[in-house]
DNA sequence: GGAGTATATCGTTTATCGACGATATACGGA
DNA sequence: TCCGTATATCGTCGATAAACGATATACTCC
């Protein structure tokens, strides 16, 4: 460890850890091509869709499933029953949740 | 498979795959909170930090090395050899451009 | 040329992810 | 009540990620 050279002081006070760990988390739940194509599907809808995302895509239900649960859990997908269906829609607000806390964190 | 509910046809020219997969690619570089808190420190800086940013993180020299590989892999970070040490900072525009694409594919 | 310094790479181990088929669940309707 | 349908969960396997210590690399300065 030598004196810096081209560094300013950093304040710990601006590190929101429970920020940087959901954001994390969410950037997460974006990080495979499929969540992002089944939000992007969804996002297009005017409503929500059903299991015909399973058909949108060239994928086992199970792992549609699965990749629904993960962006469900992310707070980016809500799930409406509709017996025996599941309409599917984008949370918006928690989308652009995550716009805003990108933006803020790194100061954009 | 029956008939949809509640599903309008979707076009799939309006899905850019290479788009997609950029988004999802960005989204694991920022899926850790290593990479995050490393990103973070980097934005509050003026200019840039040294290897300091292996002390401001409880993590290993070779461990921090390899988020920053990805952190610039990603092409969030830029890197300037200042020998015998390199100077990191943020790529504000990349990081721009990744908030641009997020909004945009979602319709926010 | 040799020593010192900062960063990158390698090799290993453990943990997590992604995909699938098979099966369970939970309901609506005949 | 039993059947069909849509979704969720389970168990497994191969692939990838994350962490570390040890070592290599690539320079600067004596």
């Amino acid at each position: 460890m030598t004196e810096n050279i081209c560094v300013t002081e950093f304040t710990p006070a601006s590190l929101n850890e429970e920020e940087e760990e959901k954001l994390a988390v969410q950037a997460k739940a974006l990080a495979h091509p499929a969540r992002v194509r089944l939000l992007k599907i969804m996002a297009a809808q005017p409503g929500c869709v059903g299991g015909d995302l399973v058909n949108s895509i060239g994928l086992a239900q199970s792992t549609v499933s699965e990749h629904l649960r993960i962006l469900k859990d992310a707070g980016f997908i809500l799930a409406e029953v509709q017996r025996p269906r599941i309409c599917y829609s984008v949370n918006r607000s928690e989308l652009k949740n995550f716009n805003f806390l990108f933006e803020s964190s790194f100061k954009l």
